[in-house]
DNA sequence: ATAGGGTTAG
């Protein structure tokens, strides 16, 4: 009696003591208790019914859900069925640390053991099911509260407009939102942040408006949930206008606030302001840095970033964060310097955070923006965990670093593993295609983007128009382009780009009027574009005018660029004194690129002693390209000037010059197949070259001759058409004839410019196979029909 | 609150 007495007493001190572990907190102090019970008391529950109760809350309080869930099993199930608050407790505490699964069954679990739940067991499971993007669960839900006619709750309610704004139903967290009898601040900062997650800004702020107008008054969680919308639609005037709200409430005296300011003007573009209120931050912790990096980043002043980032490492002496890193790393890779993002990468590597995904990603993406593709493959196959991120960044790492191949290769492989491809991994594949001239991938991928809605955006149009375009289909291109919704400069720019390279300048032209008519400004690529399509249609009186309205009505001071597709033009033309004539006008000291082109023009037009003039400036500029020797040996050899071609050939020879071997290749079936000049390479060379003999004896008689002019004259008159025979595009193209159905057009691409004597030969080869040929070479398209090309012999 | 992948021209 008197031990049952004590046992009382002490279990009545165990609970006291537990309930003040509840209220500090302490998981460890809890956890001795715990054993002790464990210990020396036996598991009748009715002895310590109370402690149980109060384990389980402890537990909860303590962020360990599970282990509470193991003392909440303990509970007999008779008694477990009187304790609806403790099964909202359980519900909550699954809901707020996870698994959130866990949640959502002890919910069906209490419905099912026939335990009413209440209002307070809502907003948890909700939670839970937003955390899971559980929208099927939630809905039921939302039936469920309907039925108990709970949904007038105000706690509820929120939870339900919370839950839809997290799974992205906003119609549907609208409705619910709207049909509320009152809101607390709590629904309004719901709803706004729903606008805000989705950027609607737009919505957000009105929402704001209009909640001050209905008396309530916006918090700091307000400003919070707008502030990154608004940096991300580079809205200034709104964001001003929150600058003022927070200065009139104090807010910014709040650390999170004023990060979210500097922030928000860094994405705004507005560093002076950003730096301003960094300054005047009383207090900073690691994420105010992080974001004032970032915003310098941002903003162009990387180096300024990289400054403050040293002063930060000085001042507060803290190792710098994932987010740092990854910041400063996207800032080298803006500023191409590559060996202070290597730095970066092994102070990564030092602080044990270099696979972490975000940051393994940047690392990546910074090696290949930095051209390094060799250390971004290297890393990308060293990462033990791949998203879809990462290989998004290696697939426009590839292409951009002149890899298209395998680009097309990593897409394949990424499905393999089940990686689904997003946008951005379209807006690498595309390119690649256009760069191979892969049609039928690129049809994939169109396919693909509209199944999966991506077409809605338009640099995803814009990469289509690219495609279609580079791939010989420009009237597809134009219907993508005619189905565009909303178009963007680089839209008008993409499309007049791929009649420019069509030969189709008229119809470049009449597309900048249109531009013009609906409204759209052109900018210097556009002009670009329009100049070359004319160089390539031979316009050059409406190239001269173009030249002239560019600085005269647009205000846009021609670049180098420009000038380089005038002097193109103009020596195309076999305008070359008013060539030459623009060089020496132009503001801008002339480099190797544009003399090539004068030379290039010399070369069309047999103009020995201007080519000689042309490429010996070429050679005191310091050999930039090997193109200019080729051009002048050409020129040369043009000439019949033997003697000069084989000087010239040492020479190039002693500076250890080679010339870029030529390759072509062609896309039968969805597979690219690549050919180097006299190739045996190929599966099926014997019957290539047996097609390709057949060829050029029908050739001959048609009265073909190889066009000795372009090979080196040392070689005998029979060798000579050899080489030529042998030619990558005619490989290419002989590939295509036998492999491809007779009514399928073939496109060949080549990496180098098509040569003469092909381009001859692919007029005799479109009569005697009956075949429509395209050829792409690196500045245009040559489509061969009966005998003739669409370039008009003019490239 | 801060952070990763992207379109056109040359």
């Amino acid at each position: 009696m008197q031990n049952k007495q004590i046992f009382q007493d002490s279990l009545l001190h165990v609970r006291e003591l537990l309930e003040s572990c509840i209220s500090s907190k302490s998981l460890i102090q809890g956890k001795i208790i715990h054993q002790y019970l464990l210990k020396f008391y036996d598991t009748n529950y009715n002895t310590h019914s109370l402690v149980l109760d109060k384990l389980t809350r402890l537990y909860i309080s303590c962020k360990r859900p599970q282990l509470a869930h193991r003392v909440f099993n303990s509970i007999p199930s008779r008694e477990r069925k009187k304790k609806t608050i403790l099964w909202n407790q359980m519900i909550r505490g699954y809901a707020w640390d996870g698994p959130f699964e866990k949640a959502v069954d002890l919910y069906n679990e209490m419905v099912d053991s026939g335990v009413t739940p209440t209002k307070y067991t809502y907003p948890f499971v909700l939670k839970a099911c937003s955390a899971l993007q559980d929208i099927e669960t939630g809905v039921k839900i939302h039936g469920q509260v309907r039925r108990l006619n709970l949904d007038n709750d105000l706690y509820v309610r929120t939870a339900l407009v919370d839950f839809y704004v997290k799974c992205g139903c906003l119609v549907e967290a609208r409705e619910v939102f709207d049909g509320m009898p009152e809101r607390d601040i709590v629904a309004w900062n719901a709803m706004v942040t729903g606008f805000s997650l989705y950027g609607m800004w737009w919505s957000a702020i009105g929402l704001v408006l209009e909640m001050q107008q209905k008396g309530v008054e916006p918090n700091s969680t307000t400003i919070l949930s707008i502030m990154p919308v608004i940096g991300e639609a580079g809205r200034l005037r709104e964001g001003k206008t929150v600058h003022g709200f927070c200065l009139r409430r104090c807010f910014n005296d709040d650390v999170v606030v004023g990060t979210g300011l500097v922030d928000m003007y860094g994405k705004c573009g507005q560093l002076v302001y950003a730096k301003k209120i960094f300054a005047a931050m009383g207090l900073k912790n690691e994420v105010t840095w992080s974001a004032m990096v970032g915003a310098c980043v941002i903003c162009n002043s990387t180096r300024e970033g990289m400054e403050l980032f040293g002063r930060m490492r000085m001042e507060v002496g803290e190792s710098p964060s994932p987010v740092m890193l990854a910041t400063i790393i996207r800032g080298c890779a803006k500023l191409n310097d590559l060996s202070m993002g290597r730095q970066l990468h092994c102070n990564t590597i030092k602080l044990g955070f270099n696979f972490e995904l975000m940051v393994a990603n940047t690392v990546l993406s910074m090696y290949a923006k930095c051209g390094s593709i060799n250390d971004a493959v290297r890393f990308f196959e060293e990462m033990h965990v791949k998203d879809s991120v990462s290989y998004s960044a290696i697939i426009s790492g590839s292409v951009q670093n002149g890899y298209a191949e395998e680009a097309l290769q990593l897409f394949h492989k990424m499905q393999l593993v089940g990686i689904v491809p997003e946008m951005a991994t379209m807006m690498g594949f595309l390119p690649a295609c256009s760069y191979l001239a892969a049609l039928q991938h690129g049809i994939c991928g169109h396919g693909y983007s509209v199944m999966r809605g991506f077409t809605a955006d338009v640099s995803i149009c814009n990469a289509l128009i690219d495609m279609y375009s580079k791939c010989g289909k420009v009237d597809a291109a134009r219907q993508v382009f005619d189905k565009m919704y909303k178009k963007d400069v680089v839209s008008w720019n993409a499309m007049i780009v791929g009649y420019g390279i069509h030969g189709l300048g008229k119809e470049a032209i009449l597309l900048f009027h249109e531009m013009q008519n609906v409204g759209h400004k052109p900018d210097e690529v556009t002009f670009i574009a329009l100049l070359s399509a004319c160089s390539h249609s031979g316009l050059v009186t409406q190239g001269k005018h173009l030249f002239l309205v560019m600085s005269q009505e647009f205000d846009i001071v021609p670049k180098m660029d420009h000038y380089f597709c005038m002097v193109d033009l103009l020596g195309r033309a076999g305008l070359l004194d008013e060539a030459y004539k623009l060089i020496s006008m132009m503001p801008y000291e002339p480099d190797a690129h544009l003399w090539n082109a004068l030379l290039a023009a010399c070369r069309i037009h047999k103009n020995i002693e201007l080519g000689e003039e042309v490429s010996h400036k070429i050679q005191t500029l310091g050999p930039a390209s090997t193109g200019n020797f080729v051009l002048l040996f050409n020129l040369y050899t043009t000439a019949q000037r033997w003697d000069d071609a084989a000087n010239l050939r040492i020479q190039q020879k002693e500076l250890g010059f080679k010339k870029k071997p030529g390759c072509s290749w062609i896309e039968v079936h969805g597979i690219v197949h690549a050919f180097v000049g006299g190739d045996w390479s190929h599966q099926q060379s014997p019957e290539i070259y047996m097609k390709l003999e057949e060829l050029v004896a029908e050739m001959k008689r048609l009265g073909y001759t190889a066009e000795a002019d372009f090979v080196y004259h040392d070689v005998e008159e029979e060798e000579k058409e050899k080489i030529l025979l042998y030619h990558s595009e005619k490989l290419a193209v002989a590939y295509g004839i036998i492999s491809l159905q007779a009514d399928k057009p073939i496109l060949v691409t080549k990496n180098l410019r098509v040569c003469g004597d092909c381009h001859t030969a692919l007029k005799y080869i479109t009569i005697i196979a009956k075949r429509e040929i395209t050829v792409r070479d690196t500045s245009r398209f040559h489509h061969f029909r009966n005998g003739i090309c669409s370039c008009g012999d003019f490239w």
